[in-house]
DNA sequence: AAGTGGTCTAGACCACGCT
DNA sequence: GCGTGGTCTAGACCACTTG
């Protein structure tokens, strides 16, 4: 078993509630210990993370019950992929276009383009399911695209971390709006929907802009589901560095 | 002892550390299990708290390091005062109602609340510059509600502070809606227009759930920004695509 | 009183980084 | 080979909710 077990009951558990109604109730700990032949202390664990992942919600003296909210998760520097798999669901994605473009003044500005400075921009219809979920719109600085080739076609940030830049971190913005005629025709929804935009940045560890994304989510499917904690105040005594 | 002795663990490792160099080595966890008079698995429940809030480093087969130089955790708690002050604007409150209510199930869950217990619902709209951007409806269990008296009308997390209830952390969901009519009416925007809609639910440092929150925000006026970071694992793996 | 999750024990074995 | 963290066991007791 290369894979704890901890985790493989966590896929199974997590799966198991897929096919349960919102606020169904899980068996008692002890019953999945058996069911699983796991240590209750292991399938603990695995609760503790569906739980920490907004998949469960657990109940001290009455039990652990299901919390299907839509899709989402993200804290973390995450990726598509990541947060559909993260949800037992299977990813997939369609390349509408790929073109080299003179850039919007707000994507130039986003990777500190120069004035004459072409970006290549790669068009994805993104599914969950084999339902279109998100239209996303990347932009990538010619200069990197180049040395990309048709990598960029299948994953456009391991394809980055290839050539040495890699992803370390990403400004964020989220905002709400409602669907052009086209991302609705693309997305499958009716005129007027509501949509969850993210725009990211990604940086390399030298802080450098190397990607820049917007993506149109469908607000019925998907949304955000962070844990976030109060400043961290502590090095009490002294940061004289 | 009402806390659990791995938080009390957790707390002293921590102001340990604060004596200590960045990137000294702390004594392995048998050692530490020793000197705290615990079992491994709960001293390796401490470091796994201290490990996600930045304090330390576990490196398999190494052994457990300080990390006090990171922080900047990536959107912080943060209340709405703060939030508009941020954005150099100037926040204000219009108290709708405040009512004692039978929870919805959905915050009954999330309050982890007892089946007869009620709450205490708050409704406010928020202002920025005289401006309505946010209609808030807030909910505390009647429990802690009861020991708050006025003092939430005025601030309803310095009041829980009060009492020894202050938020610590939070779950945060984010998604995308179209404004009901009443909402439309009340944030002065046209029927069908999209919104942003924040539901949080607060914990104090014990992890106990303290306040829920289902904030509604214009999305022509209201966007969240954030940075992220790559989780601080082991440097080449997994994917960001 | 029964059932649930929350905590805790006192060990075990493994994979890994080192020398 | 040695020490480290990572996983796992098979129980125990408690606090809590509910009938």
């Amino acid at each position: 078993m290369t894979t704890p077990k901890y985790l493989q009951i966590a896929e199974r558990i997590r799966t198991e509630c897929g096919t349960l109604h919102e606020g169904a109730q899980l068996p008692a700990e002890q019953e999945l210990a058996a069911a699983y032949r796991a240590s209750p202390m292991t399938v603990r664990r695995a609760l503790d993370l569906l739980q920490e992942q907004g998949v469960v919600t657990r109940i001290p003296g009455r039990g652990t019950f299901v919390r299907h909210g839509i899709i989402s998760k993200s804290s973390a520097l995450t990726s598509f992929t990541e947060d559909i798999t993260m949800r037992g669901m299977t990813p997939g994605t369609r390349v509408l276009g790929v073109d080299e473009v003179t850039p919007t003044s707000e994507v130039s500005r986003d990777l500190s383009l120069g004035r004459t400075e072409l970006v290549l921009q790669l068009e994805r219809l993104r599914f969950a399911d084999d339902e279109p979920i998100c239209l996303e719109v990347a932009h990538v600085p010619q200069r990197y695209a180049k040395a990309l080739g048709d990598s960029a076609l299948v994953s456009l940030h391991r394809g980055l971390a290839s050539i040495g830049l890699a992803p370390d971190s990403a400004t964020r913005r989220v905002h709400a709006a409602i669907v052009t005629d086209r991302q609705a025709t693309l997305l499958g929804v009716p005129p007027g929907s509501p949509t969850l935009n993210i725009i990211q940045v990604f940086f390399d560890e030298r802080g450098r802009p190397i990607q820049r994304s917007n993506a149109c989510f469908r607000a019925d499917r998907y949304e955000t589901y962070s844990r976030v904690r109060r400043a961290e105040n502590h090095p009490p005594t002294e940061e004289t560095e």
